[in-house]
DNA sequence: CTTACGGCCTGGGTGC
DNA sequence: TGCACCCAGGCCGTAA
């Protein structure tokens, strides 16, 4: 599943390729998943790509009109959980599930391909309407020690929700929570405002540890990822509770467990990341 | 206001 | 060979 390592691989194998190109023309398959179909055929053929950036999951590729000073425009790209792009020469067979073709001034074709359309793909510019990007929170490998201990500390969330919760971190998902948290031997259903100091200080090096490396290895593929240059990658091997259910833990040899916190499931070693204390509906007084 | 939870979208994988 | 079921991320409505 695309996630902030992922979509960061991508941008990279992107911005090789795509600053400069002039979009010549798009072609649409199944379109229930791009926002205003019309207005991608419209408003896309003939700008220039200026730079290809991410925003937490979203992918997002600037263009700016052939003409001096025209509206900028941006193509905003989320992966959701089978979503491709990758760039390949126009006559290479287009794989099932592939709906946008867009023809690029170098001959290349830069395509999404989504198996399951949980992706979305809009056109973004000042007269769009608001931005989802401005929704938001910190990018978890910029967001300072401060910032981190802010918005985990004082919440009554559980700590995997906070993890997952798009508008408090952009860019992880439960890979990554899963991982990061076992990193920072804290229970995926314990609360924000329990955690101590030193443990969110842990956790915020575990999520930055674990992201950093997994960008190193261009990503996690489990189901359909690939990057820009239609590879996978390779982060899956080193994954030391997400879906390793039954097996050892790496640092202790307790049993990895699954269980759903906060609506999704959760991979955890019991040893290593104590649950939180049972809360007592009424203590005796 | 904050948090929790169920449902919806889709289709590949799994198990019967 | 078929088919019901599960699961995934994001989002939305509803309830506490």
């Amino acid at each position: 599943m695309p996630e902030l390592p992922e979509v960061e691989t991508v941008v990279r194998g992107l911005q090789g390729v795509l600053p400069g190109r002039r979009i010549l023309s798009v072609r649409l398959g199944k379109t229930d998943f791009i926002d205003d179909p019309d207005a991608l055929e419209r408003e896309l053929p003939g700008t220039y790509i200026t730079s290809v950036q991410r925003h937490g999951k979203f992918l997002v590729v600037n263009l700016e009109g052939a003409a001096q000073g025209n509206a900028k425009l941006a193509l905003l790209i989320h992966l959701g959980m089978t979503g491709q792009l990758t760039t390949c020469a126009p006559e290479f067979p287009a794989p099932l599930h592939t709906h946008v073709f867009i023809s690029l001034d170098d001959g290349r074709e830069l395509r999404y391909r989504d198996i399951r359309r949980f992706g979305r793909i809009r056109v973004q510019s000042n007269r769009t309407g608001p931005s989802p990007l401005a929704a938001l929170g910190l990018d978890p490998l910029e967001a300072t020690a401060g910032e981190f201990r802010a918005q985990v500390g004082g919440r009554r969330a559980r700590v995997k929700a906070l993890l997952l919760d798009q508008r408090v971190f952009s860019g992880m998902g439960n890979i990554y929570a899963d991982e990061s948290l076992w990193r920072a031997r804290i229970h995926p259903a314990r609360l924000g405002a329990n955690l101590s100091a030193a443990e969110i200080v842990r956790l915020r090096s575990a999520v930055r540890h674990v992201l950093e490396e997994a960008i190193r290895l261009k990503g996690s593929s489990v189901s359909d990822y690939v990057g820009a240059d239609g590879l996978p990658g390779e982060f899956q091997l080193r994954h030391r509770v997400y879906k390793r259910q039954g097996k050892k833990c790496s640092r202790c040899g307790a049993t990895i467990r699954r269980m759903i916190v906060a609506g999704r499931s959760s991979h955890f070693c019991p040893q290593c990341q104590r649950g939180p204390r049972k809360t007592k509906a009424k203590a005796s007084n």
